[in-house]
DNA sequence: CAGAATAGGTCAATCTCCCTGACCTATTCT
DNA sequence: AGAATAGGTCAGGGAGATTGACCTATTCTG
């Protein structure tokens, strides 16, 4: 393949990104706009459900943001009764968060849409697309997984 | 593959969408940040790089915003003398945008940062991980190319 | 040819989301 | 006792997007 052909898939990779993202918020934030709440409250929530009781520094370290860009979502979440927090057992400084019922309701809600959404587009192609998809969003998702401390999905 | 299972997949894949995107735009950040520029300058290079010659509107339609929201990062990428606009010969309502010299150069800069990002990745698996990859990228970013009236890439 | 439609620019107010910096409490570690 | 840690909060700010209104040029149409 002459480089400019390459050059050319490697650019159209890079608008897939783009589209491709977009088209994988699009449906969560038109639910997420019916309640007042945006793609960070969902940020939240999802990470909130998937990691087992977390610390607000874990989730903190999660999405690589400051304590300030937490407390604002943290604090609609608490008041809409979406989130609950209580003090672990062992160190009282520590807070650690859960979902409610009201907010396991709305998290399933929203990242349904998404499963839903993913569930069909590798319905669509074969087991070898998914697996190979799976293999380039875990390189290009290594370096942030390794600062943020997560293990690799 | 019992149900559970098959939902941690997906929440996988969610996962996956949302470090991976991290992990796409770190770099070209980083670069843009050093000249007082964002993610929506770059997203305006890019596509004037890519789209021939686009009118305001294509570009505006493309990155799916309204057009005070184009009008700022544009300004100031005239400004900064990496985008020029020249009237259409036909319609002279329309203004045509192109990149500068030095506006070509910023922009392979960055878009040249992510295509060897893609290039290691794709080159470290296989040419089937990149093939099923492009397939699934395709159908997720469906919706969106043709909400943008994009040929799907 | 008059009037509607189109392409684009601009001003204003508002919103979300994130940032830095400073300061505070409560708790645990040394 | 004093330092370090986990977390919360206030102040100020900036980027990026929104809606709404209004403006100029230009082209299309009845």
């Amino acid at each position: 393949m002459p480089d400019r052909d390459r050059r050319a898939a490697l650019d159209a990779a890079i608008e897939l990104t783009y589209f491709g993202y977009r088209g994988f918020v699009a449906m969560p934030d038109r639910l997420l706009g019916e309640r007042g709440l945006g793609r960070a409250h969902h940020r939240i929530l999802f990470f909130v459900a998937r990691l087992d009781r977390p610390t607000v520094g874990e989730i903190q370290r999660t999405l690589a943001v400051t304590k300030q860009a937490l407390a604002g979502p943290l604090r609609d979440l608490k008041r809409q009764g979406l989130v609950a927090w209580t003090s672990d057992e062992r160190d009282a400084r520590v807070r650690r968060l859960s979902l409610t019922r009201p907010g396991r309701a709305l998290e399933a809600r929203l990242s349904a849409l998404q499963r839903r959404h993913y569930a069909a587009i590798f319905a669509a192609g074969t087991p070898g697309d998914e697996a190979g998809w799976r293999a380039v969003m875990r390189r290009l998702a290594a370096g942030e997984l390794a600062a943020s401390g997560r293990d690799p999905p």
